[in-house]
DNA sequence: TAGTTATTGGTACAATATATCAGTAATAAT
DNA sequence: ATTATTACTGATATATTGTACCAATAACTA
C-alpha cells in the first residue's frame, strides 16, 4: 500500500514532488475521461523529470519497460490536452516539456539547451496588429526565442 | 544552340520570368562555388514555379526525371544559402518556398494556404527586451502567423 | 463481481530525409 | 582544345520520427 495522495505535507516518508506532478496531471486527464493507468504514469513520470526539452525516443530510451507505441501515444495525449508543450530547436529539432500553461514562449539557450518560459509578452498584440494592417487576420501564432540564458551570457 | 542568357529583352522568344529567378539564384549559387547543373536548374525553376510553399514531395513529384536524393540536395543547399526558407504549417507540417530574403515572417492562411510575407514588423525589438529582463541574452527567433488572408476573411 | 471498453505492446508500416558509392559531368589547368 | 580534378548525380539502403493495426489486458462501472 501506498502512501496516501491526499496527505499534507505528512512528516513520513514523504513522496517527492514530482509524484505530485505525475497525480496533478492524471487528474486532470481523468477530468477528461482517460484513465490512470501505470504505463501512462512512467510516461508523465519520465516527462517530469526531464531538466529540459526532451525527445520523444529520450523518453523511450528511459522507459525500457514501456513500450514505443504506448509512449508516443501517452506524449500525444499530454500535447493534445496542453500539459506538455513542443518545443522546437534551432535546428529544427523538435522536443518537448511539460507545460506551465497558459500561453507563453520559450527561450532557448544554445549552450546548456535550457528552456525558460517567456510569459509577460505582449508581442500578441503587436502582431495581430501588423498583420490586421496587411489584411491579414491572425488567429494563432508559434514563436521560439533562442540565445544564451542568463548563466550561459554571463559564463 | 539556345537563346543566350545575355540579350537583353530579345523581342523573339522572351524568355518567361521564372527563367530570371533561376540564372539569378544559379549566379548566386556560382558566387559561392556551387556548380551549375541542370539537375539543379530544374528544382530551382520547380520550386520557383510553386504558387505556395510546397513540400519536398511535391517537387520531387513535379520532377520525375530528377533523382529524389537529388531534389532533396538541392533544396537544402537552397536554404542552406538563404535562398528558400522553410516554413512551419500550423500542424507542424514543413513546407519551402522562395526567400524573399531579408529578414520577414510569414502569414500563412489556412483556408487557401498562400503565405504572405511580413516585413515591417518590429517584434523582434520588443523580443529582445522582454528576453533581456528575463536575463536572457536573445540571438534569434522563429515565428510563423497562422490566420486568414485578406480574400479569404472577406469571404 | 462481471461486463464494457480504453489501453497496452509488439510489429508492420508510413513519411521525411540523409548516407553511400560508382558513374558522370562541370569547371580548372595545361 | 584537351585533360585532370572533383563536385554532382542517381539508385538504393538506411535513419528518424511517428502512426496503424490487432490480439491480449487491465481500468472503470453497473
Amino acid at each position: 500500500m501506498l502512501a496516501s495522495n491526499t496527505r499534507h505535507k505528512g512528516h513520513n516518508h514523504p513522496r517527492p514532488r514530482s509524484a505530485a506532478v505525475v497525480d496533478d496531471i492524471v487528474s486532470q486527464l481523468a477530468d477528461l475521461g482517460y484513465r490512470d493507468t501505470e504505463p501512462r504514469r512512467l510516461v508523465i513520470s519520465a516527462a517530469a523529470a526531464q531538466g529540459r526539452p526532451f525527445t520523444a525516443e529520450e523518453l523511450c530510451a528511459a522507459l525500457p519497460c514501456v513500450g514505443r507505441a504506448t509512449v508516443y501515444r501517452g506524449l500525444r495525449l499530454l500535447v493534445e490536452t496542453d500539459l506538455v508543450c513542443r518545443v522546437l530547436l534551432e535546428d529544427r529539432d523538435l522536443r518537448y516539456q511539460l507545460s506551465h500553461q497558459g500561453h507563453h514562449h520559450h527561450m532557448l539557450c544554445a549552450v546548456c539547451g535550457a528552456s525558460t518560459d517567456l510569459t509577460e509578452c505582449d508581442v500578441e498584440d503587436a502582431l495581430r496588429e501588423a498583420a490586421a494592417a496587411a489584411g491579414f487576420q491572425m488567429s494563432g501564432h508559434w514563436l521560439e526565442v533562442y540565445g544564451r540564458c542568463g548563466e550561459c551570457s554571463a559564463a
